[in-house]
DNA sequence: GTAGGGTTAG
């Protein structure tokens, strides 16, 4: 719950200093120390950033220090808008002079925005008050030119520094990188006086993002020390591009040698187990997590084993999982209710879904896209509307094309056209392709000649995506009375999509090789 | 407080 390095509270312990602060009885020299650890401890949980503001927001001048954790909060949350508003606060209206700490947060804030714009701004206050002689400062500018693309004005930057430090230089080869110019990151890493492991792992990750996996193993068998963050890039390279294998093989050898893996690792080598159907493999890493006596399961560990196993098809250990899971979060619940709608459990799904409000946990577009999909499966077209009209304006969620093309798909089956119609007419934005060509086969299933040439003429007005070719096959089969050849295509490329979400075809019977522990 | 691995859902 509480990132590294914060204030160690428990979520329980900081709402009663909160409760103590709102009812007032505390002593004015107790009160400021116990805001700033509420306020520090509370802008560091994850995505509860709603909670730190409104203790913010409680606070009658809050200081330096608590403008920088709020500050601080949004740069995590991955909020760059909020966090310059809280500069902006502090700066203009509560007429404070930034610190070095402030500008480390608000850089990382916009570290990473498409463009530099934000960065540059940050960049010339930096200047103007005087903080480029900071180390940290300037490291944490050289970064954020780095991730936003920006590399020129990196390389000024660290030329300026003079001595130059491995932090400033091991951000500009991850600059390099992430622009894929693996070359222009080898010449810098090469050239580094101080390489420290960070520094070699930067360049690992180099290689091992771009698939350039013999680069990344001879560079990591050169390495003069390795940690465990080592041995993850090698097992994620391999992982991310399914060589399930390798990674075990690597995985192997990394506890041979005496490594106790973590959580990344685990979590990599079962993302991968699920990518590629591995359910035997999958099941025997969750049989290590028991055997090397670590019953408790982290909530990112258990989304992972619940996702695995939910993709391979095993519901049944998907849902035994989820129960056994002290913490769960949307990422659970999606899991299972996708993987439940798409095994062709629907009702489940739903009854799940059901849970899930119930448990106060609150749905995203995704947790209705799945849900939607079950009761367009199943045909349950009562539930499929009302959770419809739940995302809209219990959640405020506008659904997307997908959930647009499963209500339409659910209404069509049942026959519902006019409903389905209503449902396109009163969309925000013009109803896709895929859409209207869901309509169009439901009207030809039940012979709704009004709506279907509507449909057809739609389609054939909007030959400018890549479906083109399909929708005019869908017109010249509608055009020509051949109702039959429209759906027959739409049903093949329903199957060709279904297939490859569920992806039975790569689910194992056997162990892809995994040695004893 | 600045640089590195994992994040799972469709």
């Amino acid at each position: 719950m509480i990132r590294k390095g914060s204030a160690r509270l428990s979520p329980r312990a900081v709402r009663q200093i909160h409760g103590h602060l709102i009812v007032g009885g505390i002593a004015a020299a107790r009160l400021q120390p116990l805001r700033e650890l509420l306020l520090s401890c509370v802008a560091s949980f994850h995505g509860s950033m709603g909670y730190a503001r409104k203790v913010f927001d409680g606070i009658p001048r809050p200081d330096l220090f608590m403008h920088n954790a709020m500050v601080r909060g949004y740069a995590h949350a991955g909020a760059p808008a909020d966090a310059f508003a809280v500069y902006r606060r502090m700066t203009e209206a509560s007429r404070l002079r930034p610190d070095a700490f402030t500008f480390c947060y608000l850089l990382r804030a916009c570290a990473g925005l498409p463009g530099s714009l934000a960065g540059r701004q940050v960049h010339g206050a930096v200047v103007k008050l005087g903080f480029l002689k900071d180390a940290y400062v300037r490291n944490a500018l050289i970064n954020m030119f780095a991730k936003c693309g920006d590399l020129r004005a990196a390389c000024v930057l660290l030329g300026e520094a003079g001595e130059a430090d491995v932090v400033a230089w091991s951000a500009v080869i991850v600059g390099h990188a992430a622009r894929g110019d693996i070359a222009a990151a080898r010449k810098m890493f090469d050239e580094c006086q101080h390489k420290d492991i960070v520094c070699w792992n930067v360049m690992l990750g180099a290689y091992a993002k771009h698939g350039e996996m013999e680069k990344a193993r001879e560079l990591f068998d050169r390495a003069p020390e390795k940690d465990v963050v080592s041995w993850n890039t090698i097992i994620t390279g391999y992982a991310a591009q399914g060589m399930l294998k390798h990674a075990l093989e690597v995985f192997d050898e990394m506890r041979i040698a005496g490594w106790t893996p973590d959580e990344a690792t685990i979590v990599s080598l079962l993302s991968c187990c699920a990518n590629t159907g591995s359910l035997n493999t999958g099941r025997m890493i969750h049989h290590q997590l028991h055997l090397e006596r670590r019953p408790w399961i982290s909530i990112v560990v258990g989304n992972a084993l619940v996702s695995m196993y939910a993709k391979c098809g095993d519901l049944h250990t998907a849902v035994e999982v989820f129960n056994t899971m002290k913490d769960t979060d949307v990422w659970t619940w999606n899991s299972v209710i996708g993987g439940l709608a798409f095994h062709g459990q629907a009702e489940q799904s739903v009854r799940f879904f059901k849970k899930m409000l119930e448990k106060r946990i609150r749905p995203n577009e995704i947790s209705f896209l799945c849900v939607l999909g079950a009761c367009s499966h199943a045909g349950l077209v009562e539930d499929g509307q009302n959770f419809f009209y739940l995302m809209k304006d219990r959640y405020g969620i506008e659904p997307n094309a997908r959930h647009y093309s499963c209500i339409v798909d659910m209404l069509g089956r049942a026959g519902l056209l006019d409903e389905a119609y209503v449902i396109m007419s009163n969309m925000r934005c013009e109803p896709s392709a895929v859409v209207w060509r869901t309509l169009l086969g439901a009207c030809r299933t039940h012979g709704n000649m009004t709506l279907g040439k509507l449909a057809r003429e739609k389609l054939l007005n909007m030959n400018e995506d890549a479906s083109g070719d399909y929708v005019l096959l869908s017109g010249i089969y509608a055009s020509s009375g051949e109702w039959l050849g429209v759906e027959t295509e739409r049903r093949s490329m329903d199957r060709r999509g279904i297939r490859k979400a569920a992806g039975y075809a790569q689910i194992d019977r056997k162990p892809a090789g995994l040695s004893a522990p």
